[in-house]
RNA sequence: GGACAAGUGGGUGAGCGGCUGAAACCACAUCCCUGCUAAGGAUGCGUACGGGUAACUGUACCGAGAGUUCGAAUCUCUCCUUGUCCA
């Protein structure tokens, strides 16, 4: 959620700000407006309600008194009446009020470079030098099926299309790689969580999934439940409406769970082979920090998650997403690209972002400041999403004859 | 799945429909006293939103929602959660 605060005071720059993010000046204009009206309507709610409350009083006192009550009660009845329409008016204020903000998406920082999508993403680093090939380097789907460890018409067949099922090897390296980036989070200093793959609506309001995106998720029909489409959802609300104690912070958390993505806008788009699935695994790191440490934080996590590819010896780049490509809820984002030799490009395998403290005002997440409380800052980041590993792996280790070899990190975990 | 019970502030735990935003205790914070490994005393100590330079003040919140009432933590209903017993 923006902070309404600081709408209200310093309008100009926000509005600025937000519609680099394609933000409609004049919705902003009507949220402002809304924010004031509603201001006003609770004041005069409160005045009647001061009144009431004063006049139930005084009608307490009368009856110990013995005194007559009527004209009393005549006066209380009349104001009840104008209290209902006042709550009234209050409520519906607020209701549109939050159904407006909630659907803002955060302000990006200067940092950030404008932009319609990925194209311009600009460029930070680079890691570790592709390989040269002495063949023409396959994609991953051949390779995958060349060598049994992916199947993906079974996986069509238990479900729909953007499912697969891996066997063999190909299963035994996710594990493996989940494994792996777990050991080496919690290296890093962030403990480990397991979380439901299910969650309520609550949980989604507070990372900004919805009300915006319910088109991508998956929901339950027989209760109100949707099936994480990243661990970000369960571990950063595991916080909720909670006050923490500065001396907690920052939480540094590390979860693999399964995700599911409807991918609803992208239709078309990889339809081959395991980049863009229904149903994928990842690990992910969340963090909650104070607000002055949230940028150090920012660079430990994308280092952790830089680090786990420079492990596995797979070059990639980072880039810094522009306003077109930033996610919803977040102030600035650092994608991670592997380098896929089949595809001859640079794929996303990992992306971090500091949401400040757009997400902690949704989901009511502080931290006792002294005596204040305020907003922390959560950030979220993938280390890794292991399909697109296993898919670096096998474009980046693949032989002449098609075999692949395994990443020296992984052989302990395969019993190699 | 069925029966019963309970859900109060960081914790334990009182609470008659008005004097309860909520006793008491613990924890915590500040101060005082003492000078020895521990104790005593004083005060303070929920959250959100609004008004005020400030002291302070208004509204709401006692699992959630709805209702009865001039007035609800306290009565009624629905839901959720937890516990116990039964299947």
């Amino acid at each position: 959620m923006i902070d309404l605060k600081l709408l209200q005071k310093d309008f100009e720059t926000m509005s600025k700000k937000l519609q680099r993010k394609g933000v409609d000046a004049t919705l902003l204009e009507q949220l402002k407006v809304k924010n004031e009206t509603l201001k006003l309507a609770k004041t005069a709610f409160e005045t009647l309600q001061a009144a009431q409350n004063a006049m139930s009083k005084e009608f307490g006192i009368y009856k110990r008194e013995g005194k007559d009550i009527s004209e009393l009660k005549a006066r209380v009845d009349a104001n009840k009446i104008k209290v209902a329409e006042a709550i009234e008016v209050q409520r519906e204020a607020q209701e549109e009020l939050e159904k407006m903000a909630m659907a803002i998406p955060n302000v990006p920082d200067d940092s950030v470079p404008d932009g319609a999508d990925e194209a311009d993403n600009v460029e930070l680093k680079k890691v570790l030098t592709p390989r040269e090939f002495s063949f023409t380097p396959k994609e991953h789907w051949e390779l995958a099926e060349k060598n049994g460890w992916i199947d993906f018409e079974r996986g069509v067949k238990l479900a729909t299309s953007r499912f697969s099922v891996s066997f063999g090897m190909g299963a035994r390296l996710e594990r493996a790689l989940i494994n792996f980036m777990l050991d080496f989070n919690r290296e890093r200093g962030f403990e480990e969580v397991s979380v439901p793959a299910l969650v309520n609506r609550t949980a989604l309001e507070g990372t900004g999934q919805l009300p915006k995106f319910e088109e991508d998720l998956y929901k339950m029909e027989s209760q109100e439940l949707f099936l994480i489409p990243t661990a970000e959802v369960p571990v950063t609300n595991l916080y909720q409406d909670e006050i923490l104690s500065a001396d907690e912070l920052p939480k540094r958390m590390t979860a693999y769970t399964s995700c599911f993505r409807k991918e609803a806008g992208a239709a078309g788009r990889d339809t081959r082979g395991m980049i863009r699935q229904h149903q994928f695994h990842k690990v992910e790191l969340v963090a909650i920090t104070t607000p002055d440490t949230s940028e150090i934080m920012f660079e430990q996590m994308v280092n952790c998650a830089s680090d786990i590819l420079t492990a596995l010896e797979l070059p990639h780049r980072l880039v810094n997403l522009c306003t077109g490509d930033l996610g919803f809820s977040a102030a600035h984002t650092t994608d991670i690209e592997v380098w896929l030799p089949g595809q001859n490009q640079y794929r996303e395998i990992s992306s971090i972002s500091n949401t400040r403290a757009f997400q902690a005002r949704r989901a009511k997440i502080r931290y006792k400041n002294g005596k204040k409380n305020e907003m922390v800052h959560t950030l979220n980041g993938s280390s890794l999403a292991v399909g697109r590993t296993l898919v670096a792996i096998m474009e980046n280790y693949q032989n002449e004859d098609g075999s692949i070899d395994i990443p020296q990190v992984l052989k302990p975990y395969l019993g190699m």
